[in-house]
DNA sequence: TAGGACGGTAAA
DNA sequence: TTACCGTCCTAA
């Protein structure tokens, strides 16, 4: 008897064996229906054919299988993915799964239609109807209604054809196949040095095998153009490309600039599919006919047939770390898919995070460079401002000097820049009589005045609540103050300043979709906005060559608080931004206001030597034993009831192994001490390199029980530690 | 004693 | 995760 082990959509249930009768043939890979209790889930054979009929669950226990999906197996580099992934971050494979079969609708086929035609044999009785009908039909092909249309005779002469075989159904595939890029559509003309790296992509794609690299170019050297030659190698060999982007709100602009190289928009991927586009791209993924995915983060474990290239675009992103659920770095588990599928690995970053130059330093990344900007843009010039000597006005937050350039750009006819990092009006309302703040009931975090929505909101857990006339506490009408500036606020002081400036904010809240994107794109590029004020949306991805004047308002917001990459992280924020300036014939310029001019990140910055900021940084790293040095999990023990929460940690904190190379701290409140509503506590792990601190973890927990009600999450490789 | 809330556990 | 079962409690 054939038994198989399949993995389940379950979280909570690890493999189950069932029977595979006569009529089911699998393999192990294999997309299966299975009766779980009273229920049928679907789930994947893990192991078919050679299992040992073990002791554990016999024979005459198991049940059978209750269907086969006619979808081609899971491929074993995928399967692998699958138990790595859920291994390294201490996931449940079937979560990890769930990503893979991330449509369940898709399971159950396309969406179909009945159409009917003439099948070519005549009715026993041809009436003059019915020799009208099959004369006037012809060849063609349509719904019951329209062939009846067509023949001029009734729906009921149709019916009648198809009960005696002169028409016959035919099921139709109503979703319309996505056109493949043309690889020769557009090439454009490449420099010497894009020409360079693009023939080493190529050689990779054309020569297979797992090769990561490291694009590492300067904002505006043309990134793009250079692994689009790598893409359209791999369409070429009919091989398919999966290029990561780390936000939705790129896609947009990335979608149109992939169809002016190729002539045709290639296959989106992410959460804000509707359900019809999700089963349509996930169908079109699996059958091989999507050539070119572009997603976030989750379409790194869909089911591809033919894997030809992984990219990861702005791959020093933060956002590829998943901070829920499987709590994964998509441009890690990035390198490992194209180890496992055997295919290279592009990632492209102006800014790379040490974490991917120590792995190019030790050999196992390939880097190509491209020092300089394209088509002979020169970097742009930075300059740093200092808050202390220059001062804005009261109540303002643009120093003199900054507003003299904004003044001068836009008398020059150019575009500028105004980067914050804060969404809404004001981070902070404060009651000036009694000092009452308003902060979030679910957590802990201020409400954020929002004025184009006019309400206070929490930009963790999503709570709103109307902007309040009086003080709660006291009472006070009149007294309630915002304090300090967010992008809103920025834009009402532009407006005080250039009353006829036509300005732009640029947030997640205003380019929520796809189309806003879109009319932001053609705006900017209509030349209908002087002056952008946006937060980290507007670091990455664009190219306006009329951009010339980029204000960073506040370089020390990212240098606060206890984070060990904050610096890094700074660095790469404003060089980022600072790359949107001066990407055309015109030179760029870049103001950095600051209250610490002399801090390393804007020494960095200011003279140009990113080389020499990075290596401080690094060995800062390694004499701290922190990544990529050293390593570290955080446990996240979360409930609704603050003692459950405080309790299970000091549980967990007390059963903590004595492991050479590695210590543990905490319990203590985690960074956000309360988050939707939960109370939260952390421990973290710091533990040397090469240590297996999974296992060490996976043991320990094992050991330890906790209510119900309490959830304890490890994040191996944390990146958020605020 | 019926019926509901709760907690533990099996699901192959 | 979901379904089911036993236990305990309350209302009748």
């Amino acid at each position: 008897m054939t038994r198989a082990r399949v993995l389940l959509l379950n979280a909570a249930i690890g493999p189950l064996d069932y029977r595979v009768d006569r009529e089911h043939a699998v393999e192990p890979g294999s997309i299966v229906l299975a009766p779980l209790g009273p229920r049928q889930l679907a789930g994947v054979v893990w192991e078919a054919d050679r299992l040992p009929s073990d002791a554990e669950v016999g024979d005459n226990r198991l049940r059978p299988l209750a269907g086969v999906y006619d979808l081609p197996p899971l491929g074993a580099p995928l399967r692998r993915l699958i138990e790595w992934t859920a291994d390294y971050y201490l996931a449940s494979p079937a979560s990890v799964l769930r990503m893979a079969l991330a449509s369940a609708s898709a399971l159950d086929g396309g969406r179909t239609t009945v159409e009917y035609r003439a099948t070519g044999a005549m009715p026993d009785r041809l009436t003059p109807q019915r020799a009208q009908a099959l004369e006037r039909i012809g060849e063609r092909q349509g719904l019951v209604r329209e062939l009846a249309m067509i023949a001029d005779v009734s729906d009921a002469v149709i019916r009648g054809l198809v009960k005696l075989g002169a028409i016959e159904a035919v099921e139709v595939r109503m979703d319309d196949p996505f056109i493949a890029p043309d690889p020769d559509h557009a090439a454009p003309a490449l420099s010497p040095e894009q020409r360079a790296a693009a023939d080493t992509f190529m050689a990779a794609v054309r020569d297979g095998g797992a090769a990561p690299f490291l694009l590492d170019g300067v904002t505006g050297s043309g990134k793009t153009e250079v692994y689009f030659e790598a893409v359209a190698e791999a369409i070429r060999q009919n091989r398919q490309t999966l290029v990561l982007l780390p936000e939705i709100a790129l896609t947009e602009p990335f979608l149109k600039r992939f169809a002016a190289r190729f002539g045709h928009q290639p296959v989106a991927w992410h959460s804000d599919l509707r359900q019809s586009q999700r089963r349509r791209a996930w169908r079109a993924i699996v059958s091989g006919e999507a050539k070119v995915v572009v997603g976030a983060r989750s379409a790194l474990f869909l089911p591809y047939a033919r894997l030809g290239l992984i990219v990861v675009d702005e791959a020093h992103e933060s956002s590829f770390k998943q901070e829920d659920g499987v709590m994964y770095h998509a441009r890690d588990v990035a390198v490992m898919r194209g180890r496992f599928e055997g295919v290279p690995v592009i990632l492209a970053s102006a800014t790379p995070a040490i974490e991917t130059r120590q792995q190019v330093a030790l050999g196992h990344y390939t880097e190509v460079k491209l020092p300089s900007r394209f088509g002979g843009a020169t970097m742009p010039d930075i300059a740093a401002l200092n808050l202390l000597a220059d001062p804005p006005l009261r109540g303002r937050w643009l120093a003199p000097s900054l507003v003299r350039a904004l003044e001068e750009t836009l008398e020059r006819k150019e575009q500028s820049l105004l980067f914050l990092n804060r969404r809404g009006y004001a981070p902070l309302t404060l009651c000036r009589t009694c000092g009452h703040r308003f902060q979030c009931p679910n957590c802990t975090a201020w409400m954020v005045e929002h004025r184009l929505t006019a309400r206070l909101a929490c930009h963790h857990c999503g709570h709103v609540m109307p902007p309040p006339a009086a003080c709660p506490e006291c009472g006070e009408t009149d007294s309630l103050v915002p304090c300090g500036p967010g992008v809103e606020r920025i834009a009402d002081e532009v407006g005080a300043l250039f009353p006829e400036a036509r300005t732009a904010i640029v947030t997640s809240d205003t380019l929520w979709s796809p189309a806003k994107s879109a009319e932001f794109v053609n705006r900017m590029e209509a030349g209908e906005i002087d002056i952008v004020i946006g937060t980290q949306l507007v670091t990455k991805g664009y190219h306006f060559p009329n951009l010339t004047l980029v204000g960073v308002v506040d370089a020390d917001l990212g240098l606060s608080g206890g984070d060990l990459r904050a610096a890094e992280r700074s660095f790469q924020q404003i060089a980022q931004v600072a790359g949107r300036a001066g990407r055309g014939a015109k030179p760029g310029r870049v103001l950095v206001q600051t209250r610490e001019p002399d801090a390393p990140v804007i020494r960095a910055l200011v003279s140009g030597d990113a080389d020499g900021f990075y290596a401080a940084e690094t060995e800062a790293r390694r004499h701290a034993n922190a990544p990529p040095f050293g390593r570290f999990a955080a446990l996240i023990i979360s409930s609704e009831n603050l003692d459950d929460a405080v309790n299970t940690a000091r549980a967990i904190g007390r059963a903590a192994p004595e492991v050479e190379g590695m210590s543990v701290y905490g319990p203590a409140p985690a960074p956000l001490a309360m988050l939707r509503g939960r109370h939260r506590q952390r421990l973290l792990v710091h533990a040397r390199r090469t240590l297996d601190v999974q296992d060490v973890i996976r043991e320990w927990l094992g050991a330890v029980d906790w209510p119900k009600s309490v959830r304890v999450a490890v994040d191996v490789d944390p990146y958020s530690f605020v």
